[in-house]
DNA sequence: GGGAACCGTTCGTAGGGAGAATGGTGGATC
DNA sequence: GATCCACCATTCTCCCTACGAACGGTTCCC
């Protein structure tokens, strides 16, 4: 194995996205957490949302957890009045998530959030640079699955 | 608030790089797994490599981790033969650590699993759109102050 | 030479998430 | 139409990780 030809381990991209990743959600919980919430509470709003779901085992699929910790996420946005738990009258089995108005200024709130850090974020790179970034961060995240 | 001038959080950047990172983080988790190490282990001896630090506590510091964090991953590390722990003779409170042959190798290896990862990563993305995002991650990298 | 500061280690602890067990509901089968 | 099986949400317990404090050993300063 010729370990001269390959470059350091540090420079790669799945090294420095992980790193990366960790920095911004650290921050981004920051930016969240005056607000009563973290991360995991916008990706649920998020989906809610966008419609992407609405049982809370669609919700734990989507978001990629099991269903014991949807129910702790919706608890705490419920007692913020950011959510509703209504059963679904067609099947009395299945809790029928919606965002309320008062959810709805929250994740607007955590979106503001997000995006001043952003701006932050890209504050070093060029209009073209952050662009392009930006195109190909939305690419991987669509081909990773990650909750659009 | 005109929450409808707003794009969706989804679709920030500090979001989806938080996101995209513990992807990112899971996958090479796994591919160093067989080796018997996690990615904290890699990014230690990155840094030894580097001659970023020597002593445990430069380590911790350099790594965003407590002191006795860094005893856990050296135990490990050492127990497999890939560093030393070394007295140093001009201030014997601190150990000095270093990589072994056996520890280049182990790097090695896990540089390359980063780098086939990498090529997997940026399969659905243009060499140009490959080129660009290593290059603003690494702008990014460096100004958030990762091990480099 | 004695006390304060520092380094590494160990121990105790808290937070987050996974998995199994429980209660309630719907659907299928006969 | 009654019974059994499958499904959804909830609760409970366990594990794993990292942090913070307490503890020996060592050095530096006065």
């Amino acid at each position: 194995m010729s370990e001269a030809e390959l470059p350091e381990v540090t420079t790669t991209l799945v090294y420095r996205l992980g790193g990366l990743g960790a920095i911004a959600s650290a921050r981004f919980a920051a930016a969240v957490e005056p607000l009563g919430i973290r991360p995991k509470h916008v990706a649920l709003m998020a989906v809610l949302s966008a419609g992407a779901a609405a049982s809370q085992l669609e919700l734990a699929q989507t978001l990629g957890v099991v269903a014991s910790v949807v129910v702790g996420l919706t608890d705490r946005l419920e007692a913020l009045g950011a959510v509703e738990r209504l059963r679904d009258p067609d099947d009395r089995r299945r809790h029928r998530l919606s965002l309320t108005p008062a959810g709805r200024t929250l994740l607007a709130s955590c979106t503001a959030a997000a995006t001043a850090l952003d701006a932050e974020l890209t504050a070093s790179l060029s209009p073209a640079e952050a662009q392009s970034l930006h195109r190909a961060v939305g690419v991987l995240a669509s081909e990773t699955g990650l909750p659009a």
